[in-house]
DNA sequence: CTGCCACTTCAAGTCGACTTGAGGTCAAGG
DNA sequence: CCTTGACCTCAAGTCGACTTGAAGTGGCAG
């Protein structure tokens, strides 16, 4: 296949080409050339870049990811960091179960006022011992 | 019962004071007076508070839950909003999930190197096609 | 009455992941 | 040959949710 300039990168994967200017200076993925000033790209920085996304979408951030990488440029992930990484979302996903079934009946409560229904306040309550839940942060948007 | 300082607070929410100052200021919550320099509150304040770390829990901005309080202190929440919230972290919850089962095979791959995996070049093709999926915040740590 | 020290205010700093802006370069089309 | 426009670099800005630092204050133990 071709060597793709960045322009097509950027088309091919989403993410915008300061996105990938940034991602090689973070020795994310690395560009194979240049056409005058243009980068260039092996083709299979495609699945670099997917592979990256992963990680992000796991959780991971961009220094850990870059580090799953060998120098080489192979995928080296440590399996015990991912099987502690799996069962931390799973803990994460049981969270967030019990947040949406909260949501769900507060949307579907009769009561008048939300501090009124028993269920709720018993939700309440039952975050309420204890350290407030960290944020699982929301989905923001990306530019083209 | 009696009112509450913002050490107290602090203690019982596991939240910094500076936390709860910045939140105050942040019309989140209400301070009932001072004794002296020194904040007091009103123990509902709890309450407020665990209700703010639901809200947060669930992906949202502290000024959205901002206005979730009415100017007169009482919940007043949109439950056209907390049905969409509660979908949208359904479809969190089943794009973690898939990712778990990702992560649990790739921990347990016995493929010496993981691209070399067909299950895991699958899940990394599947999640290539299209925008790269947006970040679940990790779980950052408080200061008291 | 004095000193301590947890509180106060206000401004500025931090962190991660990008985005934006200014000023520059160069391959390709007319 | 010249213009155009997408790319380049480097620095700085942004956003959210706090945290940190400097300088000040006042309730209360001794």
């Amino acid at each position: 296949m071709k060597d793709l300039d960045i322009a097509e990168v950027s088309r091919l994967s989403g993410l915008s080409s300061a996105t990938l200017r940034f991602y090689e200076e973070k020795k994310l993925i690395a560009s194979i050339g240049r056409r005058g000033l243009r980068r260039l790209f092996d083709p299979d920085v495609l699945e670099r870049l997917s592979l990256i996304g992963q990680g992000r979408a796991a959780g991971f951030s961009l220094d850990e990811i870059a580090r799953m990488f060998a120098p080489d440029g192979r995928v080296r992930i440590d399996r015990r960091m991912l099987a502690a990484r799996a069962d931390e979302l799973e803990r994460t996903i049981r969270r967030l179960s019990a947040l949406r079934n909260g949501l769900r009946h507060a949307a579907e409560c009769p009561a008048p006022r939300h501090m009124e229904c028993p269920k709720f306040r018993r939700l309440v309550r039952a975050a309420a011992s204890g350290a407030i839940a960290p944020p699982p942060k929301r989905t923001p948007q990306r530019k083209t």
